[in-house]
DNA sequence: TCTGGGGTCCTTCACCCA
DNA sequence: TCTGTGGGTGAAGGACCC
């Protein structure tokens, strides 16, 4: 799907099509999640610190994401995936491998041009949005041909062509290729696919390990025999956060870390998980991370348990000078528990589950009334209101809220209101479907 | 105002054990 | 008993992806 977040943010909101959208965390340690292509002439992109996309785009319209929306209509394209083809393997909300030859979908690059070129009209009459296709013989290379379709396009590589289209690009373009890898390859003098394919497979393992380098020779010639996978099993379950400002205290880490341990299992517990590793990750103040990890003798999903690993971790951490972010994870999964008793006598008598039904309840510190409209009436978000309708969030601050009416059916952009942010008839609302009649 | 959140995979090193 | 050796596992960090 072509900026994905953006996109669907454009298609709900008729009063930001054509123009820049950006959405991504709007705190002070925000990063763009994803740019509009109207944003994207500014120099904004991905990745990017909020900040400086607000400098570079000042009149972009910035949202904070909506991933229950994003994952609705991300449900819709999958399953129009599904309908080419058994074989599908999700890659993110907005991008699937399809291996349309399992399916017998299609046999030669004109069935497989038909049947892209049918999917992204079904792709635009179900969502309303964008979709571009990417056709080749492998992963790789359909990846590489999507990302040269978009945006709304199709691409195909046609069978015996790869190599050359290949060779001359830059070493950036193969996947496992980021700015490490590339910045020691460039030192190498190896900027181009065809320098790799050139330097050799010996000189590739030497420079870049056995597995990285033995994969990359591979890609560059335009070998990649890696299967669409459906079925992906989880290896890890981790949350974590980062913090609007530093924190100093060292009773208030602990408590974040219990906090961020508590969510770690309820995320674990609603995939019907558990697992037996439990890792700390702590960003210090200077940006310098660090994991500290604890394996116990069984799988648990026991929060208490959970907890108690954490706030061990973090005794061996040094938290001076402030941490930046937090987090806590669990991996070597398993779907089954094997407690100790005493866990498991607590997690019978429920107690368990009550504190985590508890810690949904704790009152929020006292904060500034700005953060709290802001929590209450987040940018981008929809409303209704007793007497206009349904719109969505402008903007908030100083006590007041900024809504714009109008919906994903309006032919045009709808009228801007201001309330305050207590105002009675406003109500937060659910997004409508981006197609009137489609639910999503 | 520098740098999110949720993942995966790989490498290195230490330790235990046969 | 001492000395290697090699596998398995755990811990920590790094790179990458969307």
């Amino acid at each position: 799907m072509d900026a994905f977040f953006a996109s669907v943010e454009q298609a709900s909101k008729p009063s930001l099509r054509g123009k820049a959208v950006v959405v991504g965390g709007l705190g002070p340690r925000g990063v763009v999640a994803t740019a509009s292509y109207e944003a994207r002439v500014f120099g904004v992109h991905s990745a990017m610190p909020m900040a400086q996309a607000r400098r570079l785009a000042p009149n972009a319209a910035y949202l904070v994401p909506r991933f229950g929306l994003y994952r609705s209509v991300s449900e819709q394209v999958m399953a129009l995936l599904r309908g080419l083809s058994p074989l599908v393997e999700p890659l993110s909300l907005d991008e699937a491998f399809v291996d349309l030859e399992a399916a017998g979908a299609a046999w030669d690059g004109r069935s497989a041009r038909l049947v892209g070129e049918g999917l992204r009209t079904d792709i635009r009459t179900v969502t309303g949005l964008c979709g571009s296709v990417g056709l080749a013989a492998s992963k790789m290379l359909a990846k590489i041909a999507s990302e040269q379709a978009k945006p709304d396009g199709l691409v195909l590589i046609e069978p015996g062509t790869e190599r050359a289209m290949l060779g001359p690009m830059p070493v950036r373009i193969l996947p496992g290729v980021g700015p490490a890898t590339g910045d020691h390859l460039r030192r190498a003098g190896i900027t181009t696919v065809d320098e790799i394919a050139e330097a050799g497979e010996d000189e590739l393992v030497r420079l870049l390990g056995k597995a990285h380098g033995h994969a990359l020779y591979a890609m560059a010639l335009a070998h990649d025999e890696r299967p669409v996978v459906a079925e992906r099993e989880t290896k890890s379950v981790s949350v974590e956060d980062t913090y609007d400002v530093d924190i100093h205290d060292r009773m208030r880490v602990g408590l974040e870390v219990q906090r961020l341990a508590d969510r770690c299992v309820r995320r674990l517990r609603g995939a019907g998980l558990s697992g037996r590793t439990i890792v700390l990750k702590v960003r210090r103040y200077d940006f310098s991370t660090l994991t500290r990890s604890e394996t116990l003798r069984g799988p648990t999903d026991d929060p208490a348990v959970v907890r108690e690993a954490a706030a061990r971790l973090l005794e061996s951490v040094d938290t001076t000078g402030g941490v930046r972010l937090l987090g806590v994870g669990v991996s070597g999964l398993a779907d089954y528990t094997q407690e100790d008793l005493f866990a498991q006598a607590q997690a019978a008598a429920g107690e368990g589950a009550a504190e985590l039904a508890a810690e949904e309840d704790v009152a929020e510190p006292v904060a500034e009334q700005e953060a709290v409209a802001e929590r209450r009436w987040p940018a981008g978000h929809d409303v209704r209101h007793a007497e206009y309708g349904h719109g969505w969030v402008q903007g908030s601050g100083l006590g007041r809220v900024t809504v714009r009416f109008e919906t994903p059916g309006s032919s045009e952009p709808g009228r801007v209101r201001t309330f305050r942010v207590e105002d009675p008839e406003l109500e937060p609302a659910e997004p409508l479907p981006l197609v009137p009649g489609v639910p999503a």
